[in-house]
Order: C-alpha cells, then structure tokens, then sequence
DNA sequence: TGCATTTCTGCACCACATGCAATTCGTGCG
DNA sequence: CGCACGAATTGCATGTGGTGCAGAAATGCA
C-alpha cells in the first residue's frame, strides 16, 4: 500500500541526493550552498532542510540502517559463535564513514571526510554513535563473558584498528580495485587483532 | 624579554576562556553567543574570532600542546622501552577530549561533548587527529617492528579502547574521586589490551 | 465533489564566520 | 622625547547554515 505521498516523498529525497552529489563533484563542497541544493532538485530552500537537518547529512542519507542490520546481525549471532568473528562479520556489513571504501559516493564521502572539517567531524561522530551502538549490543549478547565497560573497550579497539586502518589502506592505495582494497584492509585488521584470536608469532 | 604586547594578548586570551567557561555553565552553550562572551571579556566580537577560530575551540584550549608533549615523550622513549608500556605512559599525558577527566573544565567539556552535537564533532576531531600523530610517532620510534599501517591499527585500537573505556567510567562513576576514575580506567585499558601484554588467563 | 490532514513554501530572523578598511596601540629608533 | 612603523583591535558589510511560523498547495478519504 505505498501512496502516492510515501513515492513522492521517496522521489524527492533521491533527488535531493543525487543532486547534492552531484554539485558537491562540479563545484566542490564549500562552493555549494543548500540553496543551490533544493533549486537543483526542484525544491524550496526550506524543503531540503526538513529532509535533511543539515548540510552534511546529505552526504549520509543510509547511516542509520547499516547500524541498525549491524546490530541485528550481532544479536542473531549471540551464543552460538565466538565474539569476535561474529563482531568482524557485524561490522563488515556496517562499514560506516571512514571505513566506507566501496562505490562512488563512498569515494566522494573519504575524500570530503578528509578536506572538510565539518564533515569530517559529522563522519566520526556517527562512528561513534555506532561504535557505542555495537558496544551495548555485544554486552547484550554475551553478558557473563563482557561487562559493559569491557564490551566498550574491546568494540572501541576493534572500530579503532579497522578505521585507522582503513583510513591508512585508502591513504597508500590509489589504483587498487575495490576487492584488493578490501583484501588489504581486512588483512590489516585480522593482523592487528591477532592478538585476540591467536598466539604471537 | 615579555614585551607589553605578548602579556596583554596572553590576558585576554584567558579571559575569553574564562568568560566562555562561566557563560556556558550559567546560560548552557546554545544559549550563549560569541559576541556574549566577547563582551563579557571587554572585547570586539571581531577580535574574539581572531583568537579562537570557532566558538567550540573555546572549550579546547590547550588540546594541541597537549598531543605534543604525548609525542615528545613517545620519541624520546624510543628504543630502550617496550611500545605498550611507551604507549601507555604517553596517552597518559595527553587525556584529551573524552579521556580526558580531571578538573572542572573537563567536567564541563565531558557534559557538553555528550550533548552538543557540534562539541562532539569537535572532540573526535582532535582525537582522530591527535590519533594519526600518535601512530606516524610510533612507527618512527619502532620502525622495523610496525609498518605505518600496523602501528595506525594498534593506536587505533589503544585510543579506542581507552576512550570507550573512559566514556562508559564517566557514564557510571558519579560520585567517584579523582584518583579512583584514574583506576577504575587504567583498570580497564589495561584489561582491553591484555592479550597484547600477557597470555590469556 | 468536498473536507481533513499532511506537506511545501515564502518570509523573517538569529548566530557563526570571514574579508576589508579604518583606527588605535605598543615598540623601537633617531 | 617624539615619531614612524608594524601589529592588534574594531566596526561594517556580507554570506551561509539553520529554525519558527503561518499560509498555500497537494493528497487521502468519504
């Protein structure tokens, strides 16, 4: 039973992405003004902001729900497998902000994320938000094995090791296809949490 | 040889602090302006912009000199320590943004990262910052045993923990002292990166 | 078609931030 | 001591992000 209203809706919020996308490419960020924004997507000024609160959250429009499939996936998971491939699978489908490498908006996102002040505070403040996010759900999930303290500790040195990683991967590797970039970044990852899983070499 | 010139710039400069810090306890930090802090330190709205660029760099005074020092030390440690304990020692001198927890200021600051969304951005900012300047130090210090990438994932991974550690201490020790948030969070660092010291118990 | 409700829009408004030119103020020199 | 140079301060204009509000338009429903 999707109205009318619910399609436009949708329709509009695309447009509004798409052309903020777009212009962010043409002119560069700083250069773009929401009002430009809205005018290109055939919409008032006042409009684009009751879609997006900010200027920034155009670059995020789908943050909420890979967190959300995160955590789900991490709650599934519960029991019946060890915390930590369960957190490298949870978090492989949640790869937020500087962890994002896959596709071309991803590559306009890093690429803002480093230039841009204000986006790059707005990315690592969702990073956050997920990161307690996953902290809470892996409490949850084996509650006599972390305390809430502990899951934080350990969600905040897996999320710390994959971004800085991956910020590192994205620095050094320019020409690389999308699955090497993914090779590399989760070879770095497995190799910083060896410590956890295995013993030292 | 301190001329006229340099302590007048160094009093004002503590007084919009000052004046920063007693407005947003009074008035909460939405509720004050820049030109309200100005004038509470008898000076221009335009002068009060030359000394802190934004108005969130009124709560972070000193966060640069403070990553300094962390370097410093790391540097200096070198060769003749092992990276953890190095590591350890360092990030202790440099409890920036949600790590950090001393005093009345960082009280304040703590409050304010949690509910300003525009402080948060700024702390995690400075943090990342303050990250990536810890690691590129510490692959300088230990060149052969960690790559930049390496030595990026086990900072990621330390600041991580430290700071997810810090947050949830902070979020449940209301009425502890000074010197048992110290422990309770060394405590928990410690624990998070025993796998990385110790074999596991 | 006609009514109720949601959505869009224009307008006024405020605060953050920046550039520029005039002015004041500290500093060093003759 | 006074003067000239450079640095800091200031006011002013401007642009942009973001919000509240009230009326107009579009949509769902009978």
């Amino acid at each position: 039973m999707t109205g009318l209203r619910e399609q436009k809706r949708e329709r509009t919020r695309r447009q509004l992405v798409d052309a903020a996308d777009r212009l962010f490419r043409e002119r560069g960020y700083a250069e773009t003004t929401v009002a430009d924004i809205a005018a290109a997507a055939g919409v008032s000024t006042r409009t684009a902001f009751t879609y997006f609160a900010t200027k920034d959250d155009l670059l995020f429009p789908d943050a909420d729900e890979r967190v959300r499939l995160a955590v789900d996936a991490l709650e599934q998971r519960a029991g019946d497998d060890e915390p930590i491939p369960a957190l490298l699978r949870a978090l492989q489908g949640a790869d937020i902000a500087v962890t994002d490498l896959i596709g071309d908006r991803a590559a306009l996102r890093v690429a803002l994320v480093e230039r841009e002040p204000s986006v790059r505070g707005h990315a690592l403040r969702r990073l956050a938000d997920a990161q307690t996010a996953i902290g809470d759900a892996l409490h949850r999930a084996y509650p006599d094995r972390y305390s809430p303290v502990q899951a934080a500790a350990l969600v905040g040195a897996f999320v710390g090791a994959a971004s800085a990683a991956a910020a590192a991967v994205a620095r050094e590797a320019e020409g690389m296809t999308e699955a090497q970039r993914h090779a590399a970044l989760t070879a770095a990852v497995g190799d910083a949490l060896a410590p956890w899983t295995t013993e030292r070499t």
